[in-house]
DNA sequence: CGCAGTATTGAAATTTCTCAAGCCGAGTGG
DNA sequence: CCACTCGGCTTGAGAAATTTCAATACTGCG
């Protein structure tokens, strides 16, 4: 028998595209009906699993249900280099609809619950309900302002600072997620991985690290992120949340 | 009077249109026709002009006729981080049909003509033709992806290698634009820009440039790439061009 | 209890940046 | 036509940031 839920998981599926749609696009009641037709299939990831990879051409696309998903591209060396961290509602893959083969790759950070929805299900949809797909194209573009930002971030700040702006961001999409709970949120990733994500070696990450936390900005170990100077961090980190475009 | 045109403007523009979205997704005839319905606004822009600004919130898209233009950021010391380059026939900020605020600036490198389009107009098109949004949709994914690249470039690769991925990504999008002329093409930067594309200060681009040239690699001067060893160039950069998801 | 993976620390090695000066080529005005 | 200027390119060298190496804790789990 697999593990013990820790959070509601099926029927969500519906309700989360839903809300995650609503939140980009107008939809009215036959576009939101037309999201119920929808036929998904749940499954259970360990930390580590690999969902897709680079060079694979899948079927379906992924709808997060509970735990955190990471993309990330693989180096020659073997090395990786993490792109984007994602949450309950996200759909790390989506743009595998349209771009038949994959240039990164999707895995778990720690156990997660998933969906897959067929790619064909999801064309259709997009075809049959405009907004549905202004939806859910809005969603993959607001995806690329994160990108870009993550560009900048990584190029132009130093390292306190370049830190300091990715957990901002974390932490405001977990608010936007409603997974903030007393200013603390999940983000179950190593010093390392923190550094594959920054282009930052481990050892630069944890004196990063250090300073945040004598500067009493937060708190970040075993795997949760918990804010205690939100307005500092944000000064610290030169961070603007246009670029999330929330709402 | 306006500066002769260095080529042929007019017209030009449901071509482009027509041609780029042709090679995202499947047209048929009805879709052809109804992008001709699309009405523009050509304009010329002069080097450095400014098309939109970080926080506006434009009605209309521009289509790149001719020239290249830069999306970048500015960062609160002024500096810029530039995040792509356009060519002809690119949408530079089609996200903002669904993307009210501008999360970036968009300007011209050099002397550059774009078309204007109301984004009433392309929505409207949208949604009356799935295929038509679906083309564009995968257009900003392949930007998305290009977005990813760039990550990995900037935070995972050494100077040399960095430059190289950036100069092979320039030269295969203009060979696929058909503006590469016997091994070379257009690339309207200085040293300093491509700096703050790249994470490099000033001397470092001149150095690593240095090391591309004695290694027989590539030329690169008064705003133009010239390739000499792209198999060499590609090897160096661990170029892939899966992410461009070309054909 | 002990292993394995992660975190922390110090110090040397390396990369990269900054500063500063000289160069070069295009455009300008005498 | 030439001196002058300006911006961009080139070069050297010291300063600073960052990485690597290496050794030592710490922690969760079997």
């Amino acid at each position: 028998m697999p593990d013990a839920p820790r959070y509601a998981v099926r029927a969500n599926v519906i309700e989360l595209l839903t809300n995650r749609a609503s939140a980009h696009f107008n939809l009215d009641a036959s576009d939101k009906a037309a999201i119920q037709t929808i036929r998904s299939r749940t499954k259970a990831l360990a930390e580590g699993d690999e969902i897709v990879r680079q060079g694979d051409k899948p079927d379906v696309a992924v709808l997060v249900l509970g735990g955190m998903l990471a993309r990330y591209h693989t180096l020659p060396s073997g090395d990786r280099q993490y792109l984007s961290f994602h949450i309950a509602g996200d759909l790390p893959d989506i743009q595998s609809v349209f771009l038949r083969v994959m240039d990164h790759s999707v895995c778990a950070m720690d156990h997660a619950d998933v969906a897959t929805v067929p790619h064909d299900q999801l064309q259709r949809l997009f075809r049959q309900r405009p907004n549905v797909a202004f939806a859910f194209w809005r969603l993959t573009l607001v995806d690329a302002a994160i990108f870009r930002q993550a560009i900048t971030n990584n190029a132009a700040r130093s390292q306190v600072p370049r830190l300091a702006h990715f957990f901002c961001e974390q932490y405001l999409r977990a608010r936007e997620a409603k997974l903030v709970q007393r200013s603390s949120c999940m983000l179950p990733l190593s010093q390392r991985q923190l550094g594959q994500t920054l282009g930052m070696s481990l050892v630069s990450v944890n004196r990063a690290l250090q300073q945040l936390r004598s500067a009493n900005l937060l708190e970040f170990r075993s795997g949760a992120l918990d804010i205690r100077d939100w307005r500092g961090l944000c000064e610290l980190a030169d961070f603007d949340a246009t670029y999330l475009h929330v709402a």
